[in-house]
DNA sequence: TAGATTGTTAATCGATTAACAATC
DNA sequence: TAGATTGTTAATCGATTAACAATC
């Protein structure tokens, strides 16, 4: 995974803090006109020098005794992040996450575009949430190389959630957020990101003794 | 936040880790009866001395030339996160995300029980979900210190997150599962879990090019 | 007993912070 | 120009892995 400005590879740490650049950055925006690392750091909870550090290892996009100026850092993160083109995504597992993911509107204003729904139940086939329709999963694979869609939401039973990660796999599928609370069996290297909902949860209980 | 077995403080990452120890032993339990840190640390994706030391904050649970008793070391663990006692939580925010947590089931065969919903729109005060009554933010606060709650789960916007915040801390909320797409204003320490669902789609979208 | 495997300490690795020359 | 602040290298800190005596 290499993808540093002179071809270093960027530590997973600095890959989970850009959305959060990204995120201060949007809000900043028309705010203010400039930041130093300093305020950066104060604002989002790090360092100056992580900050600094972070950013640099995509490129120069300071300059000494001024700053970063918002707008072009933010031009920026959005080449980065790569949201800068249309990303295809399809949610598959239409219970209450799924429907959920699909009502709350999450991908508006922003390059991402739902362009399916899956589901096992037959009597769901066919129903359109917010426009968008419910296929059966029978036609996942086919219809995930298509339309080379380039991001799956898999919001199944556990049960179900490594066969469909194999179809999505298997028909060129490039990155998986899993809700399944399970570690999908993927290829060492391969995107996923996992939201365990429950496994929060436990990490509070634990803490509030 | 001191919680080891002789006062020692646990790493933030031993206690993110502890919920996924958990997983696999509900999952082993009625498969075999022992496990080595080796065969464990295989499984779970990490290596026989993180297992191990990881565990070892804790207690003495393995024996040497056997291993760790499945059935023991899940008791143990239940015991660590503390659902071996009632955990009671509220969800503030009946939107998309709230209601899929109400009805999505997830407490089901826990030791966490759903006390009551908050909602700030006048015309779903009074409504169940699932048996659970929505009730008016503005008695939020009372609700909490009246009855104890240990864990509120933010699904409102983000422009409401921090008030609710401030609410629910100062009526003696113990911990925060927070999805609003910000950083709560709490104080360092206070337990917060963060779950942003754009966050790991952005990361997603930078791995996958 | 001999083999297996623990809990713990030491060595290594990686991430964060501090320092500073470069320069806007 | 002088002050501010960058990008980067070195120092520190923390987490992971390796090694091993203890012992079931």
């Amino acid at each position: 995974m290499i993808k540093g400005k002179d071809g270093t590879i960027i530590p997973r740490v600095v890959i989970e803090r850009l959305p959060r650049y990204y995120r201060y950055f949007d809000w900043l925006e028309n705010k203010m006109e400039k930041i130093s690392s300093k305020k950066l750091g104060d604002l989002i909870g790090s360092s100056a020098s992580q900050v600094r550090l972070d950013l640099s290892h995509f490129g120069d996009f300071g300059q000494q005794g001024y700053g970063y100026n918002i707008k072009k850092l933010k031009h920026e993160l959005v080449k980065i992040l790569h949201i800068n083109i249309e990303r295809k995504l399809i949610i598959v597992g239409t219970g209450n996450i799924g429907r959920a993911l699909t009502r709350y509107n999450i991908f508006k204003d922003t390059s991402f575009t739902l362009k399916a729904l899956f589901d096992i139940n037959p009597a769901l086939i066919g129903e359109k949430i917010k426009g968008v329709t419910i296929y059966d999963v029978k036609e996942l694979g086919a219809f995930v190389k298509e339309n080379r869609i380039d991001i799956a939401i898999i919001a199944v039973p556990k049960e179900a959630a490594n066969d469909i990660s194999g179809v999505l796999i298997q028909n060129g599928i490039k990155g998986i957020l899993n809700f399944a609370p399970l570690d999908l069996n993927v290829q060492e290297g391969f995107p996923v990101e996992n939201i365990h909902i429950i496994d929060k949860i436990l990490a509070l209980s634990f803490m509030i003794s």
